[in-house]
DNA sequence: GTATTTTTGGGGAGTTGTGGGGAATTGTGG
DNA sequence: CCACAATTCCCCACAACTCCCCAAAAATAC
């Protein structure tokens, strides 16, 4: 399970090392190997191989002559690409979803239980804001289920 | 399992490279063989040889002297065409399907699972602004189930 | 304070994407 | 049956990009 939040930097090359603490939680039947797709917020999901398999079945699923649920697997997987990490503990991030997370320099990286979440500071910063509710009410509600 | 997009582009000859990291998800048994296909959105199917066999399977199963049935069979096989990959990793593709997806000179190709889609990238911007729903929302849903 | 691990940076070989020439094949009309 | 045109197929070439490796700097552990 991944926790904590990472402060780190995103090279000339677009890679991003993978925090220690996070890469010792990474299953081994994953042999090192991550998707990299668009987040539901504003930012870039990292799930390891057999997580995101677990959602690939969902997908597969589907009926791909069904024009909603093509559209469906158009939308999740359009963005999603696999990489393995490199001898430096490193994964790359495709362009396409630099931009779209509006990363520069700085990363913060986040553990979300199951997958990583990498953000710009300043977005998250943003996105916290935006709730009117506290972390308080938030926990009220979503724990009372 | 496809997946990601990419911005390729045509040539004179009606040739587009299979990007790299697609030939790498073909099953060996497939022996660079694919079958081009008029998509059943705006755009153009390419199957791995083994994955037009199981839709053919079904096709099989249906009953050809059914009207709605046989036109189906009709619909899908007209513009079917075999190709195998050349020296470059490239396929041809007819005449008649690029007219179909209103290609040009750029084209975005699509993983999706099982099969690649090529579509004019205006046409796909279009038809992604067509729905409602947000990447959001339509994750949410999908997972749900 | 030293040794080890972790993060960041960059050079260079190999792969990939694109363009096009020319031989072989196919189809058409005489 | 042959000649011609058009198309298809196979090959070579090159620029751009990827990936792999080495290495320094920083942080952590002992």
């Amino acid at each position: 399970m991944f926790r904590g939040q990472f402060s780190y930097s995103i090279d000339s090359k677009g890679r991003i090392s993978i925090p220690a603490k996070l890469r010792k939680q990474v299953s081994p039947e994953s042999n090192e190997t991550f998707i990299i797709t668009q987040g539901t917020a504003a930012c870039i999901d990292i799930y390891p191989l057999d997580q995101w398999q677990l959602i690939e079945e969902k997908l597969l699923m589907l009926n791909p002559f069904d024009p909603e649920d093509a559209k469906f697997i158009r939308m999740i997987s359009q963005y999603a690409s696999e990489d393995k990490l490199d001898s430096q503990a490193r994964i790359l991030i495709p362009q396409i979803l630099i931009d779209y997370a509006k990363i520069e320099k700085e990363v913060l990286i986040l553990g979300a239980l199951k997958k990583i979440e990498v953000w710009n500071p300043n977005v998250y910063k943003e996105y916290l804001k935006q709730s009117d509710e506290t972390y308080e009410q938030i926990a009220a509600k979503v724990m009372a289920k």
